[in-house]
DNA sequence: AGGTTATATAACCGATCGGTAAAATGCAAC
DNA sequence: GTTGCATTTTACCGATCGGTTATATAACCT
């Protein structure tokens, strides 16, 4: 098994809409397990289980209060994802701005393997 | 099923390497799946697998020429993502405001076991 | 000690995932 | 037509996923 980098582990965690709930609701302040489960149809374990899946994925991070495991949000988890966005976003929009420039210019071929779509 | 929504699926399809190097590839411009498996240790239908997981998501759609079938990025597939992104953004700072302000006004000492790099 | 509460683990389940090899389809050219 | 190439589909596989119930820890409080 590769490494299975934290990107793929935050896009995995993102993947799914209990995860991205919860770390919603944890943008309104660090909670239990208890606190989590009880706005959720799910049981704790399975809350418990998400929970495992954002730490490893670098989004939350569990702390101690007590007999309490509060979970809270981690900032820099996202930042992978961030950066992957951004530069995938710029390298798109660069191949639509050669594309749009040079359908203005020439409807011809450039370099070496175009797509010819006009 | 529940609907399974397009972010749902869009972040699935991009928590997999292979994918997101197709996606990078498709970058440069479209391919088939011949092409795509070049670069690759895959065989075809692995490939035709991932393809038609980036087109459920939105990511990409396939052409016709000939008997090809290019796939050609769709930069409207990401922008789920990127409104997720951008609102997550939001209230996570939102909530680092508060945070620091709290933060100022008095010292604390839960953490235990993280790995928080200053 | 015992009891309650918060959380985690174990064992299990069906469904999905990522991959393969092999067969089927589609399309072009002879 | 048949041949040849690009692609998809069809089983099939083991591994992982998302969930459950039941049980085990762990921390608190009398």
């Amino acid at each position: 098994m590769p490494p299975d980098d934290p990107l793929d582990r935050a896009f995995a965690a993102l993947a799914d809409p209990t995860r991205r709930a919860i770390l919603q609701r944890l943008g309104a302040g660090d909670a239990g397990v208890v606190e989590l489960a009880g706005g959720s149809p799910l049981t704790q374990p399975a809350i418990t289980k998400h929970l495992k899946v954002l730490e490893r994925a670098g989004l939350i991070a569990r702390g101690r209060d007590g007999q309490r495991r509060p979970a809270r949000l981690r900032l820099e988890g996202l930042l992978p994802v961030d950066d992957w966005l951004r530069r995938t976003h710029a390298e798109w929009s660069d191949r639509f701005d050669r594309l749009e420039t040079h359908l203005a210019s020439q409807p011809e071929a450039t370099t070496s393997e175009e797509n010819r779509d006009a």
